[in-house]
DNA sequence: GACACTGGAGAATCATTCCTGTCTAATCAC
DNA sequence: GTGATTAGACAGGAATGATTCTCCAGTGTC
């Protein structure tokens, strides 16, 4: 095992204890998956890649593990709107803010961003890139204050 | 009709023309669903959107419709990633390179890209930026010189 | 009239979640 | 220590939701 990849590990194991999960053979073996994946992986992938080691193991368990591993912060998604299509009529160029509790997404002009750079080092041999989109992840007023007053409403419930 | 939507309603007739698209009712409607939607809506939402006018429509016309808009360019998709999840177990803050084509996804380090500000007069009241992402769009070499080879096979075949 | 294109309806497919029964490890009473 | 109980994890399969496909009929075009 890489230097890099022993630490990966180290971190899940602990990332693991943290969350109070229990750290089963599976859940070791779905991780390894992941980490080993150059391609950020589909579920069905990590299935595929996981029963070379676990024959008997069930796609519903490749995905249920998968979302404790996205709920607790072990993994994380690509992308936040995976799942449905979404469309825009909006052709001039923009960029996207989105709240990452209720997915709305707000268009934002390009111009108030500014032009957005990447080295040409840093690219891929061969690799064109033809556009390039920004993503502002956070969070909406009503979520933000629903959010603060479900926390309250706990707190009161508790006390 | 505003003159914003007068343009873009104009714009996807042209557009249509251009593509060689028949200009029928049920696309005027479908199309002018998205376009009054604020909200980069789900094929769904534009069901239930063209249904108050055409009751008699199916979910089927509306997503081949849909498929038509998006394969000519009349209409985009929020994100090319939509459909299955794709994990990452890379946790450091980084950026997307990604195949429009293939849907391969590369990390890019945010270093390499340099910080991407949004001024706050731009943010809607009260939300909360927690991250920034950004996405370069583009087609890897593999793709690249597949779609060429395919057009030069086309050429010599028809010559 | 043959042809191409379009829309409607429902079947089929794919990704994902839910449900049920089983197993195992931990806890507890005796 | 032994058996009962409980909770968490897993396998397998049913169910759900999103999307695509297939087939047929209607309409306009040459």
């Amino acid at each position: 095992m890489s230097d890099l990849r022993t630490q990966a590990f180290d971190d899940f194991r602990r990332r693991c204890k943290d969350q109070g999960l229990a750290f089963t053979f599976q859940r070791q073996v779905i991780y390894e998956a992941v980490l080993d994946s150059r391609e950020h992986p589909t579920p069905e992938l990590i299935y595929e890649q996981v029963r070379q080691r676990i024959p008997s193991i069930s796609l519903g368990t490749v995905y249920k593990n998968v979302k404790t591993f996205l709920d607790s912060g072990v993994l994380k998604e690509v992308t936040l709107h995976h799942g449905s299509l979404r469309l825009e009529s909006n052709m001039t160029p923009h960029h996207h803010l989105v709240c990452s509790s209720c997915k709305a997404i707000f268009d934002i002009e390009e111009s108030a961003v500014g032009p957005v750079k990447l080295p040409a080092k840093e690219l891929p041999a061969g690799f064109s890139i033809k556009q390039c989109r920004v993503e502002f992840v956070g969070e909406c007023r009503n979520c933000q204050t629903a959010r603060l007053r479900k926390s309250k409403a706990k707190k009161l419930s508790v006390s």
